[in-house]
DNA sequence: GCCAACGTTGGC
DNA sequence: GCCAACGTTGGC
């Protein structure tokens, strides 16, 4: 069982977004950086539990778990035309672009501010708190994973 | 295979 | 809105 942390932009995708949605599900899709893309192919599994991080807007930060309810597959918008993240680069019979879909977990009682995040030592290893990080997906160890979430209360 | 130019991310 | 950091592209 791994952990993860995704980032999404409120403005076009947030924890009630996703809270809203049919079965509480989404299709994680848009995501055109390899490094993600091989995470989603390959090391993320049923029943992961991941934390939505608020990006680009007024309060930065972890506001949300979901879990990972179906493992990676082909990220179909990548084959349409008509789609902003259309990438006329993949083949659909060798799909370039992945994704899993994920479900809602809970809303935090609180944002975990990154302010907050970055002050503690204990998380100096988790990449979100390294300057000038852009992954959008990113591993959580368990035990970063269970500090983050004592800070909950 | 190097690396400059360019586009994007994302905090501030 | 600015701009630093980073990934990608493409000429050589």
């Amino acid at each position: 069982m791994n952990n993860w942390l995704m980032k999404s932009e409120p403005e076009s995708f947030s924890i009630d977004d996703l809270k809203n949605r049919p079965n509480q599900c989404e299709h994680w899709d848009g995501v055109r950086n390899y490094q993600a893309r091989n995470m989603m192919r390959d090391e993320m599994k049923l029943g992961d539990q991941v934390f939505l991080y608020h990006s680009n807007c007024d309060e930065l930060g972890i506001v949300g778990i979901m879990e990972v309810v179906k493992e990676g597959y082909p990220d179909f918008l990548a084959f349409d035309p008509d789609d902003s993240h259309f990438d006329p680069k993949s083949d659909p019979a060798k799909p370039t672009w992945m994704m899993v879909d994920v479900k809602y977990v809970r809303t935090l009682s609180r944002t975990i501010t990154l302010h907050e995040l970055k002050q503690k030592p204990e998380l100096s290893g988790l990449a979100l708190v390294r300057r000038g990080n852009r992954l959008s997906i990113m591993p959580v160890s368990k035990a970063q994973w269970d500090f983050i979430l004592s800070l909950e209360q």
